[in-house]
Formats: C-alpha cells, structure tokens, sequence
DNA sequence: TTAGGGTTAG
C-alpha cells in the first residue's frame, strides 16, 4: 500500500506522525515514515550504523537501533521537531537498491539420489522403529545393519528414524563408524528430529559441535535451531542464534527471516517485527502467505485492527494470494480485535476465491459468532458444514458445544453431542461434558446433568473442576442438596481440585439456602475446600464481632482469593448476612468491598445525573446498596445540599437467555421500599427517579426505613 | 516428521 501512495507525503499531515497517540496503530504512516526517514533527500536523525560498510557483519539488533530509537520509540517531542524541519520531504522509491537483510534466494536443498538398496534399508529402519531397545541394544541391533553406512545409506536411514532418542543414537553411532566425514545434512536432520523432541539442549550442543569441527552452519540449521528455541519458549536463545547467524556473515534468507519474525512476533515487540519487514521489504522481498501469516498472528494478538487491515492492503498491494493458513489467521485476528462481520465478509471471500475450509477455519468463526451471540449464522454455518462435507474435529464440535452453552441451545447441543458419540474422529471428552452439563446447569435440567455426570465413568472421561462448578450450581438451583453433597464428594475423591470459582459457587448455592440444615450441608462442602471461607461465614453470623475484626479477617479471606473471584465471593457473603438476618452486616461488607475496589464504577456522578450500577451485584448486594445510597440521599436532603435532575439505577437486562435478571428483583425491592424509581421505557434494565419525587419521598420517611 | 518457517477450545 505504501508503494500506491501519491508522490509527495505532506509530513505535516497528522496521520503521517506515527508517534501521534492517535495513529500509534497506523502502520501506513509508520511505513512512510520509516521510507522518509532513510531517503537521501532525507538524512536520518542519527548516524545510520546499518550503512556503514565498515559494520558489514553488525548483528541485526544493532543494525535495528537507528530504526528502533530514532524512527519508531523517539520521544515524541524529537518527532515533532523533525516534522517540523521537514515539511516538504519528497516521497522516494522504498525499493531503492540498499543492503539487504535477507537472501531472495531461498537455500536449495541437495539432490539424492535413488538408492539402489533402499528396500533393505527401509525394512532395516522399520525394524529399528518398531522396537523397545536400551541404548546398548538398539547400538546392538545397528551393528546388523544390511549395508554399510555410507554416507546415502546412512541418511535414508536418519530421515527415516521417528523418535528423537533412536535419532540420536544413530547419529552418534555413524560418526563412531567413521565412514565418511560428517557433513551439514547430518546435523539438520537429526536436529529436526530434536526438535519434534523439544530437546533444545541437544541441539545447542550439536550445534557448537559444529563450529567446533568446523562443519557449516547454513540456513536450515539456523532455522531449526531458532524453532527449536521457540517452541521451547526460549525466545533469548532464537534471538541469540540468529544475530550469531549474521555475525558470521551468513544472509538469512526467507524461511530463517520469518522464523525470527515469529519470534520477535511471540515476544509481543510489534516495533521490531515492523521494522525487519520494512527492511526486508526495502530489500525487494516479496513476502510469502507464511510471512503474512506472522504478521495476521502478531496483529491479532493485539487486537490491533489497523494491523490486520494492513496485512490485508499488504498482500492485495502485492498480489499475493491468502492460503488457507492465512485466512484462519486473519478470522482468528478478527475474532481477538472484535469484528465478527468483517470476519464473516472474509470467510466468505475465502469460499469464493475457491478455498475449501478446515476445522481450524470454522472454529475460528464459530467461536467470533458465539462470542458475538449471533446464534443465526453460527447454525447456518453448521449446516453448512454438514452440507458441503467439511472437515471437523472434537476442538470444532467442542467449541460448537460451547456456542450453543453460551447462547442457550439446549436441542442442538444434544444433537451435536449425540454426533460426536456416533463419529469416529470427535468423542467427547471432558471438555465436551463440562459444555454439556454447562448448557443443562443453565438450563436448569439437573436430571439430565446428573444423567450426563454418571454416564461419564462409563465412557472414560474424567471431570474437571469446571463441569464439576457447572453440575453444582445446577443442583444448588434445584435445591438438591443432598445430591449436591454427594456429587462433591465424589469429585474431589476422583481427583477434582476444587478451585475458588468452585467454592464461589458453593458459596451462592449457601446463599439461596432456605433451610438451616442445607446450609451447613454445603458449608460442610465449602469446609473441605477453603475452610478459612467457611470460618469467615460463622464470625459474620456472630453479632458479638466487631466491625474492626469483620475488616481483618475480610482483608485476609479476599487476599487469598483470586482477583476474579473476589467481587462474587463478596456478593455471596452479603446474600447470607441478608437471608441471615444480619442487615448491617450485608453494608459492613459492601462497604469492606468498595473500599477494596471489588465494585468499581457503583457510583457515577454528573451535574444532571445521579447514579448507582449495580449491574456487577447479586440481588442481595444490589439491595444493599439501594439502601446505602438511599441513606445518603436522605443526609444530603437533610443537610440541603445540591442534588441534580436526575437519579437513575442501572441493573443491566441480562442478555443472556438463561439468565435470571437483575431486573425484577430490584424492582420489588424498589416497591417494598415505596421509593420512587420507575423503570425507563427508553433505556432498558435502567430504573429512574425525579429529584422532586426523591426528596419528597425521603421527607416521607420518618423514621427513615433505609436507616433501619 | 523423510534437511528449515505460519493457524484451532472455558
């Protein structure tokens, strides 16, 4: 896209500023920045080390450093002064002939030849494949080798060795042979066979071996060693051996490049993935869909949509066609910076251009159309799937079941499941239950979540703490206490490791308990999970502890739990103190999480309107904290001070189609309490009240009944 | 896996 621009860049012009906080994802004005900023017409800010011919051999990093700091991170006052000093800087051909910094020319591979007693030696390393050897006898069985290990016999034997081990061995063992001098070829292969391995270590070492015998290094071992290194996420080693492939003087060409692009990619250090793709692209390359592919991964990673539009305008700018790897990145990418009908338009662009997805492609939009509940088009996809005959696997029906948990598609989630029962590629595992018995929990069906927990043994598949949280909320609801117990009994004795959402759970179900004995029955669950929770609960019900201890043990109960648990086991704690009885307990704690920052955004204030959001509360909370800000506003009137316009409380709809809602509960709260707030026929889930009515109302209360 | 690079699930 760059390369379609008009002649002249006015510099002046915002979006050219690629350090403008508005523009810091406009890759367009980054790349004509970057191309202005290493023009001649355009000296660099700072000396261009890369250009120094005495630097020839400088690790890339380095060469990086004059992009790194002067073009791409500069203090944005520096930026400001070079903008201004540069008004009329002249647009130039970034393909202008400069040192490269990869090869165009991708590394040939070697010819073989046929071998003549291939056969023999196939059938030979079968032998060495299907067998358990020690190391002494698998060196035993090699002396049996059919043929002598010349060099070709010894390579079809290597390329044909499936387990790193056996790789290894036979490695070591042709070098002790002596046959033939150890050349390149030898160390790839069995490095690539470390890698499938993982066994970073071993490959480090055959590579200093290397240089140690003076054996090239070429790009394949580069490569494989840089992929090594990240799959092993040792990103410091992938950096560390491609500068040293430079250092040698050795030009990285295409697939070793993307492989580092990757890697920077991983790191999150989009500047330094930019500026090696302008480089290389300075360098006349045309990148590849892989290239592309990183990029697309890197973008969406992000979420970053300027990007993945760039990566886009980039391929159509250079004729390069997506593959389907592509694509998948590209929905993918979507999906992560929140375009479901941009991802949807590229699908579909995808099937035109005569591209046949694969379960990949179609678990990336199935999970964009559940995240996006667009339950139309995720059902219409799965017709089509089934209609065209493509490709799915037990992530695809997993993520398809998980769609229809989180839209509430009870019947075809039993179809789809009863699908991958019949299918031979697609049985349900545990993650396929957990979704099952998400959907029945929601639904509120416990014999059928019971039907699937018990029919689970059966079929081999463990549960995990999810399904476990999702069958107790479902029983908790049903008021099937006693199978509750048992379920949790018999969870933990399989293994389950309760986790804080688990006893969250267990905590709201002891919220809704009407009766005393079912209470103490789930907090005796609760006790085998976190027993300072439950101890915590009993110092609540104990009116004889004072707010100075409730503040202590809160602040060590909540700091032991994880942040995203913290706010719902607030919420649950304050239902027991409402259904216990124990009102200003329920405000000491929703005071306790406000100070805490459990509910941030409760209150919001402008000149014109009041009001409290209690979207993020249970019912109880919510109550609570009516009352609370009732009793302010009781002060405020009384003192007289200034009120606005307006007050409104916003208790959300609840998009979700099993979800309880909000709503209602407040209302009769609302109603019990004879306030004036009326629901808004204009916003939604949203109750408002007048100031005039509210202070009148207020005035009405004596004594006030919130303060009770 | 037949000497090297990129894509799927709470």
């Amino acid at each position: 896209m760059a390369r379609t621009v008009p002649a002249a860049v006015d510099l002046r012009c915002p979006l050219s500023n690629p350090l403008d906080p508005k523009n810091r994802n406009c890759l367009t004005a980054r790349r004509r920045f970057f191309v202005l900023c290493n023009s001649p017409e355009s000296p660099p800010r700072v000396s261009d080390r890369s250009s120094d011919p005495r630097r020839k051999n400088s690790s890339l990093s380095e060469q990086l450093k004059p992009l790194s700091t002067s073009t791409l991170s500069t203090p944005r006052t520096a930026e400001a002064h070079a903008l201004k000093s540069k008004p009329k800087s002249t647009w130039v051909n970034p393909a202008r002939p400069k040192r490269s910094v990869l090869n165009p020319n991708r590394q040939a591979r070697s010819q073989h030849s046929y071998n003549p007693r291939m056969r023999e030696l196939r059938l030979f390393a079968q032998k060495l494949n299907e067998g358990e050897f020690s190391e002494s006898s698998f060196l035993s069985v090699l002396e049996e080798i059919p043929h002598p290990p010349t060099r070709e016999n010894a390579l079809l034997i290597l390329n044909s060795l499936k387990s790193w081990q056996k790789a290894h061995l036979f490695f070591n063992w042709v070098k002790t042979q002596n046959s033939f001098p150890m050349e390149t070829i030898f160390y790839n292969v069995t490095m690539k066979s470390l890698r499938f391995g993982r066994q970073f270590q071993l490959i480090e070492e055959l590579a200093n071996e290397m240089i140690r015998d003076e054996i090239e290094l070429d790009n394949i071992t580069y490569s494989t060693i840089i992929t090594c290194a990240k799959r092993c996420y040792l990103f410091d080693k992938a950096v560390e051996w491609f500068e040293r492939m430079y250092k040698t003087g050795l030009m990285p060409d295409e697939v070793t490049y993307s492989a580092i692009l990757d890697v920077y990619a991983k790191l999150g250090k989009v500047e330094e993935v930019l500026s090696l793709y302008e480089r290389a692209r300075a360098s006349e390359w045309k990148p590849d869909p892989v290239a592309f592919s990183v990029l697309a991964k890197m973008f969406g990673e992000a979420g970053d949509y300027d990007g993945i539009r760039y990566v886009l305008e980039e391929m159509r700018a250079l004729g390069v066609k997506p593959n389907v790897v592509v694509y998948n990145t590209l929905l993918e990418a979507m999906g992560k910076a929140g375009k479901p009908g941009l991802a949807r338009s590229l699908f579909e662009e995808m099937v035109e251009s005569g591209l046949s997805p694969n379960e990949k492609t179609l678990t990336a939009l199935i999970k964009i159309y559940g995240k996006a509940r667009w339950s139309r088009d995720a059902l219409e996809l799965w017709e089509r799937m089934r209609f065209n005959g493509w490709p799915t696997d037990f992530i695809l029906y997993n993520t398809l079941l998980s769609m229809c948990a989180d839209l509430g598609l009870v019947e075809e989630a039993e179809r789809l499941f009863e699908d991958m029962k019949q299918s031979e590629n697609a049985q349900p595992d545990s993650w396929s239950y957990t979704a099952m018995l998400n959907i029945h929990g929601s639904d509120g069906n416990s014999d059928r979540a019971m039907e699937l927990f018990e029919e689970m043994p059966q079929f081999g598949v463990e549960l995990n703490v999810m399904g476990c949280t999702c069958l107790i909320q479902c029983l908790g609801k049903a008021g099937r206490v006693d199978d509750l117990v048992r379920v949790f009994d018999a969870s933990v004795n399989r293994g389950v490791q309760p986790d804080d959402r688990l006893c969250g759970c267990l905590l709201s179900v002891a919220s809704v308990c009407e009766d005393q004995d079912d209470f103490l029955k789930v907090l005796g669950c609760l006790n085998r999970a976190n027993s300072k929770l439950v101890n915590f609960v009993k110092l609540l019900q104990d009116e004889s502890v004072n707010f100075e201890k409730v503040t202590e043990e809160f602040k060590i109960v909540i700091s032991e739990t994880t942040v995203e648990a913290r706010r719902p086991f607030c919420n649950c704690l304050i239902d027991i103190c409402r259904n216990q009885n124990l009102h200003e307990r329920a405000h000491e704690l929703l005071y306790l999480g406000s100070v805490y920052g459990l509910y941030p955004g409760l209150h919001n204030k402008t000149a014109d309107e009041w009001s409290l959001d209690v979207r993020s509360l249970s019912v109880g909370a919510a109550q609570t904290a009516l009352e609370e800000w009732m009793r302010t506003l009781s002060r405020i009137v009384k003192r007289e001070e200034v009120l606005p316009q307006l007050f409104s409380a916003q208790t959300g709809t609840g998009t979700h189609k099993f979800s309880q809602g909000l709503a209602n509960a407040f209302a009769s709260h609302v109603s019990k309490l004879a306030a004036p707030f009326r629901q808004s026929e204009e916003r939604a889930g949203m109750f408002i009240a007048k100031r005039e009515d509210l202070v009148l109302w207020v005035q009405s209360q004596d004594p006030p009944a919130v303060t009770a």
